[in-house]
RNA sequence: GGGGGAAUGUCCCGAGUGGCAAAGGGGGGGGACUGUAAAUCCCCUGCGGUAUCGCUUCGUAGGUUCGAGUCCUACUUCCCCCA
C-alpha cells in the first residue's frame, strides 16, 4: 500500500502527514506529480447549506495539492444530488429543488476560498457542477457510450455492492448506477480539463477506480486514484459528529468560538494525527507537541484549536475564540466573545423562568431537560449551580450587564438584555 | 401470481403477556475523579406541569374492547420461500 520512496513533494508531503490510504499507481502517479503540474479533484455533495469538519480532509488536501504547485478542482455534486445520494438509506431524502442545490452550492463555495485561491491561473483552483454534464446525458446515449466499458461482473465485485448482497439488503438500480456516474465525472473532467487524479475517501476507492478505468481504456490516458484513511476519534466516534449536530464549516451555522472548542476538546491520542492533517505546522513542530506529556497536551490542543480556527475563520476569529476560552475556562472569568443570547429587556424585568431561558438559549432541548439538567447539577448561573429551574431570573442577577449560563463545564451562553 | 415473515420510544439496535410512557443495550447529556483528555463509577435520556397529574408515542387508516404496541380488517414499505 505505503510505497515509501516518493520522490514528488505532494506525495511525500501527504505520506508524511497521513492523508495516504491508497494510491492507484503509486509509482507512475509520483513521477507525473514530481514532472510537472497535475490536476486533481475531489467530490463534494450539494446536500446541505454547508460542509461539516468530515470533508475537513478532503479539502485539506486540494490545499496541499496546491501548495505543493499542482491544481485542484472542486466538482460539486449538484447532478447527483438531484437524484438523491442513496447511501444515506431511510432518511426521508427530500428533494432538493435546482434553486435549493445552487445556494447550497455559492454557500459551500465560500468555504473553499478559506482553503484554495481560486482563479484563472495554472495552479488556481476551480469549481465545477457536474449537473453542467450529467443532466445532458440522455439515456440511451449513456447505455452505449458507456455501457460497454463496465462489466456487471465486475461491478459486483466491488465492496460497497458486495457487502449489501451478503446482508441481504436491497440495493436499487439508482446505487448500482451511482458509480457509473461517477466514472463520467472523472472521464469528462480529464477530457475538458485534463484532471488525472481523483482523491477522496476511503470509502470512495471502489468508485474511483471505475472512473481510473475508464479514462485508461476509453481515452489511453493516465489517471490516478488516492484515498485518505477513515477519519475516526481515537476511541472509535465518527469524526464531527457530536449531540449538538454536525461540526459546520459555515460560521453562520457554527460560530468560529464552537469550531475552536471542538478541536479543544480533542482526545489526547488524536492531537498529533490532528494536527498533521489540519494545519500547516512545520512536522518537527508537530512532533514536538504531540510529545508533550501528561496534562502539557492542552498547550498542543490549544495550539491545533486556533491553527485550524484560522485557517477556516481568520487570525481574528481564532485569537478572539482562544481569548474568550482562556478567559472562561482558566481565569474564570468573562468574555463579550462567548455565545451570547439576547432577551428584550422588558421581560427580563418581569422576571424569565430558568428553564425557559435555558432552553431559549441552545443549552437545553426541552423544558423537561433543563429540569433534569438542573435537578443533576448540571446547571449554573453566574456559576452557582441552580437545582431548581423553576426559579425565576430577573435584571437583579446581572453583573455587568450579563447572566452567565451554563451547562455542565463546557457550554457556556451569556444572557444579555436588548 | 401463491405462501411466510417484519415494521417499536422520530439517533441506532432491540424485548414486549390486552392495563405501557413501554425491558435491555449502544449513542448522547449531567455529576464525581482529572487536564475543557481517556478510562472508571453514579444519575438522566417523549412533551408539559409545583405533585402518585395531563398530553403525545409503537408503519398508515379504520374496527373490536372499559382499556390495544399487543386482537381483527384494509393499505404502505421491506425481507424470505415457491412459481
Amino acid at each position: 500500500m505505503s510505497d515509501p520512496a516518493f520522490k514528488s513533494d505532494f506525495l511525500q508531503t501527504m505520506q508524511a502527514r497521513g492523508y495516504i490510504h491508497q494510491i492507484s499507481h503509486p509509482a507512475e502517479l509520483d513521477a507525473a506529480a514530481r514532472d510537472g503540474t497535475i490536476t486533481a479533484y475531489v467530490g463534494f455533495d450539494a446536500t446541505a447549506s454547508s460542509l461539516h469538519v468530515g470533508n475537513l480532509i478532503s479539502i485539506m488536501m486540494l490545499r496541499r495539492l496546491q501548495q505543493a504547485g499542482h491544481k485542484p478542482v472542486v466538482l460539486m455534486g449538484g447532478g447527483t444530488t438531484k437524484v438523491g445520494d442513496p447511501s444515506g438509506k431511510d432518511e426521508s431524502r427530500k428533494l432538493l429543488t435546482d434553486a435549493d442545490i445552487a445556494g447550497n452550492i455559492a454557500s459551500i463555495r465560500t468555504v473553499f476560498e478559506k482553503f484554495l485561491t481560486f482563479g484563472d491561473g495554472p495552479t488556481d483552483a476551480v469549481m465545477v457542477n457536474n449537473d453542467d454534464w450529467l443532466s445532458k446525458l440522455g439515456y440511451i446515449e449513456f447505455l452505449r457510450e458507456y455501457g460497454p466499458h463496465f462489466t456487471v461482473n465486475r461491478m459486483l465485485t466491488f465492496d460497497s455492492v458486495k457487502l449489501r448482497l451478503e446482508r441481504e439488503q436491497p440495493l436499487t438500480f439508482l446505487e448500482f448506477n451511482y458509480m457509473l456516474m461517477q466514472a463520467v465525472d472523472f472521464l469528462h473532467l480529464n477530457r475538458n480539463r485534463g484532471v488525472q487524479l481523483q482523491m477522496g475517501g476511503s470509502d470512495q476507492w471502489g468508485n474511483i477506480i471505475n472512473g481510473v478505468e475508464l479514462v485508461r481504456r476509453m481515452d489511453q490516458k493516465a489517471a490516478f486514484a488516492l484515498t485518505t484513511p477513515l477519519l475516526t476519534t481515537a476511541s472509535g466516534a465518527k469524526m464531527g459528529k457530536t449531540a449538538a449536530g454536525a461540526m459546520w464549516l459555515n460560521a453562520d451555522m457554527l460560530s468560529p468560538y464552537d469550531y475552536w472548542q471542538f478541536w479543544r476538546n480533542a482526545e489526547d491520542a488524536d492531537v498529533g494525527r490532528f494536527l498533521r492533517l489540519f494545519t500547516d505546522l512545520p512536522l518537527d513542530e508537530i512532533a514536538r507537541l504531540e510529545a508533550l506529556p501528561g496534562a502539557e497536551i492542552n498547550e498542543a490542543k490549544k495550539v491545533l484549536a486556533t491553527e485550524a480556527t484560522r485557517m477556516l475563520h481568520g487570525e481574528a476569529e481564532a485569537q478572539r475564540a482562544a481569548a474568550a476560552a482562556q478567559m472562561a475556562f482558566e481565569q474564570g472569568g468573562l468574555s463579550a466573545d462567548l455565545p451570547t443570547h439576547e432577551v428584550p429587556a422588558a421581560d427580563l424585568t418581569a422576571g424569565v423562568q430558568l428553564a425557559d431561558l435555558a432552553v431559549a438559549a441552545g443549552l437545553a432541548g426541552s423544558k423537561g431537560e433543563a429540569r433534569r439538567l438542573a435537578q443533576g447539577g448540571g446547571l449554573r448561573v453566574n456559576d452557582k449551580a441552580e437545582p431548581d429551574a423553576n426559579r425565576i431570573i430577573t435584571d437583579a442577577e446581572f453583573v455587568d450587564g450579563v447572566v452567565k449560563l451554563s451547562a455542565g463545564k463546557k457550554k457556556i451562553v451569556l444572557v444579555r438584555p436588548v
